[in-house]
DNA sequence: ATTGGTCGCTGT
DNA sequence: ACAGACAGCGACCAAT
């Protein structure tokens, strides 16, 4: 139970006016697209229940079950997806889901937390929840607003400043391959990031072998797709599942992004050791991730486990990279005697409500404390921007 | 009426 | 048959 004292608790300032138009925009088009749903399915039912959707697709229209299931055939969005150019009412029903989303767990839910002092929304930020030393955000998390879609970045425009202010948003640029590269210490990435070239360019060029030149939209887009995959340990099967390629195929590129970065395999193969030998793999400032069932004889859940070695000291040292930061930025606040609060933190990226007569100062001092965080075999790079709510600061 | 599991989806 | 890391939350649904 949060109770607001003098002590600092800052939250960030919501339009809810903005919210409730959104609300209205949204249900309108929900409301339209159930007609022509319903039209199409020759009846009413709920969509919003993967049991009545399913039998509706599968059974009644007879669509080809994609595949996957639990207690049902699957209607996730990659399995609708696939089904898209089958009925017409597969897009009608993603554009549903997405918008029936946006409606129920944000444009809906943010106004019933606004706190009635101060008119903010004050977000938990939780310390000790995650397995990789990540901070979470609670009731509501904030870690997880919108911004990918059009309608969705909609949503970040009623995250607003206090009169007179402007928001600020700081992020890392690409900080997990860049900790990948200088934990694995691969010279080959640490070029790339010391020339600032565009990595996923690099990677497709390094994968596919041509000039960096010659790398076209789609190849970058896959290296890009490898270069994620690489930091979760995806194996061939989920990499060629995403990137609508076969499996076989998909083993190729990944054989030839170990090839190109050799270090990258060894430092997955030294963390997946030192996970059996010590049941916990080791942040940059040394931080111990507890990582469990290393050793089991299910092979499942071993591989699991040991995707998690990979992944946690990557995970978690970008969390102390960002943790040390921030400490570093509130102090120089205090120092310099600023008026700017920082308000938001979404793992690699931190956001201030400042007075617009410091905002200058506010970005050099957030840069410089951001890049020198700690020092790396790569360079750290921290892109900002700013506006009169959270999408414009993109 | 409340609780817990499942499914699905948002972000990094 | 399985297959991609870390989270939080809303809707549905069955059990209590």
């Amino acid at each position: 139970m949060a109770v607001l004292t003098e002590i600092e608790w800052n939250g960030i300032g919501i339009d809810c006016d903005k919210l409730s138009h959104l609300s209205q925009d949204f249900s309108a088009q929900i409301m339209a697209l159930e007609e022509k749903i319903y039209t199409f399915a020759e009846g009413e039912f709920n969509i919003n229940s993967p049991k009545q959707l399913g039998e509706v697709l599968f059974d009644r229209l007879g669509l080809p079950h994609g595949k996957k299931t639990k207690t049902g055939w699957s209607t996730a969005v990659d399995v609708l997806q696939k089904l898209a150019d089958k009925h017409e009412i597969v897009s009608l029903v993603l554009e549903y889901r997405s918008l029936a989303k946006l409606k129920g767990t944000y444009t809906d839910a943010l106004p019933r937390l606004v706190h009635p002092d101060t008119g903010r929304i004050h977000t938990s930020f939780n310390q000790a929840v995650t397995a990789t030393g990540r901070l979470s955000s609670s009731d509501p998390n904030l870690q997880n607003i919108p911004i990918r879609s059009v309608a969705g970045r909609k949503i970040r425009e009623a995250f607003v400043p206090t009169a007179g202010h402007l928001l600020l948003a700081a992020d890392y640029s690409q900080i997990e391959l860049r900790v990948m590269a200088h934990l694995a210490n691969e010279q080959a990435l640490q070029q790339s990031f010391q020339r600032e070239d565009d990595i996923h360019q690099q990677t497709a060029s390094e994968i596919f072998d041509i000039f960096p030149a010659l790398v076209t939209d789609e190849m970058r887009r896959r290296a890009k797709t490898i270069n994620f995959g690489v930091l979760y340990g995806m194996g061939a099967f989920s990499l060629g599942k995403d990137l609508n390629i076969t499996t076989k195929e998909a083993k190729k590129y990944i054989d030839r992004y170990f090839e190109r970065y050799p270090q990258v395999n060894q430092f997955i193969e030294a963390r997946k050791e030192e996970a059996r030998q010590h049941l916990y793999v080791k942040t940059l400032l040394g931080r111990h991730c507890a990582v469990a069932d290393i050793n089991s004889k299910n092979g499942q859940i071993r591989s699991y486990a040991e995707r998690n070695a990979v992944n946690y000291p990557v995970q978690g040292s970008a969390a102390d990279i960002i943790k040390v930061a921030m400490i570093a930025v509130h102090k120089r606040l205090t120092a310099e005697g600023l008026h700017s609060k920082m308000v938001l933190q979404v793992h690699d990226e931190l956001v201030f409500d400042v007075p617009e007569a410091e905002l200058q100062q506010l970005q050099n001092l957030v840069q410089e404390e951001m890049e020198s965080a700690v020092t790396l075999r790569v360079p750290i790079n921290v892109s900002i921007g700013y506006g009169k709510n959270w999408r414009e600061a993109h």
